[in-house]
DNA sequence: CGGCCTTATGCAACTATGCGCATAGCTACG
DNA sequence: CGTAGCTATGCGCATAGTTGCATAAGGCCG
């Protein structure tokens, strides 16, 4: 029940249409959401059924017509109840961390190729997260509470970023031992 | 495609019926992967009708008798591929970040409350790391390849369990400004 | 006019994971 | 003898996520 959540906090800022969701997600919401255009419809579908959303279908000139949700007092509700309910646990699942255990069984030089890869992902995706942070930090006096929690979110994945690379130049460390 | 593989992963080490595999998933991996045994049992059933284990009951006194699997060839095969491949970039998922952006319509003392338990959580979590590594530590000297290893993956959780505390630290902060 | 891109929506099939429930033999305890 | 607990296996349903495919209106470029 996850996505479900997301979609309601979402509408929660704003009455949208599912493809504008599905873009909010890949722009803004990327660093910590991802879902496909397909599972945000269905979701919507769900929801409306349920009864946690109403839907309306606005015409539009020279593209064709969305339909717009809306959150009810209903979704609203489930929304806050969820936020008051306990978060499960994060889950440690690490594909690295499994390559690594078979290590013994691989072919070292291929395995090497793949942590190298994983490598400059992980330092690509700093600089990126990077780039961003000083760019949020010029505009800093004008944010709104959105912006602030925006601002969170990104926090979050450089510091877990950080913690990875230097988990991963540990494993460096042990692979050229 | 992940069960799949940590099974094969673990059967590359050596033979085990479905139990012992849940019950070193419980012990030895829990902080690397995580799975019930229904689920195990269902992966295990899998690989043997593609042929990528063999299976052989084994007769035991004083206690039921149990499958005990076999990688094959092609198993092992299937493992390597899988280590060489691209291993997909991790999903920044966190609920605790949704419920964030949710805050203003939320239930702000109940948000409270819910975030201290977080807190609280991942405290207990890193103490419990820590007191590991400890006890790991002491032992070094007879460490195998496979120690260090499994060491590494404790080094994973206790770095990844620190950002996530600066991280809810500067969440805190937020939430008290 | 033809082809490609963007907006906008969705179904169907498949894979992966999670949870509840069931069974069955054996041991140890009181 | 009852019952609690450990070993050992598995089915079936529900939820979640992925992938491929399909449709349709309009704009832009050559």
């Amino acid at each position: 029940m996850a996505l479900r959540h997301v979609v309601l906090t979402v509408l929660a800022r704003g009455a949208l249409s599912g493809y504008e969701i599905t873009k909010n997600f890949e722009a803004v919401y990327s660093h910590f959401w991802r879902a496909s255009h397909q599972q945000v419809y269905r979701e919507l579908a769900r929801l409306h059924e349920g009864g946690q959303v109403t839907a309306k279908v606005v015409t539009q000139k020279g593209r064709p017509n969305k339909n717009v949700y809306t959150l009810t007092r209903q979704g609203l509700d489930e929304l806050r109840a969820w936020i008051a309910a306990p978060t499960e646990f994060p889950k440690p699942q690490n594909d690295l961390l499994v390559k690594l255990l078979a290590l013994d069984i691989a072919n070292r030089g291929e395995f090497r190729l793949e942590f190298d890869r994983v490598v400059n992902d992980a330092q690509a995706w700093l600089v990126e997260l990077r780039a961003l942070q000083r760019e949020c930090l010029r505009t800093r006096k004008s944010w709104t509470e959105h912006d602030e929690v925006l601002f969170l979110a990104l926090r979050r994945g450089l510091l877990v970023g950080e913690a990875q690379a230097r988990w991963l130049s540990e494993v460096d460390a042990y692979l050229r031992k």
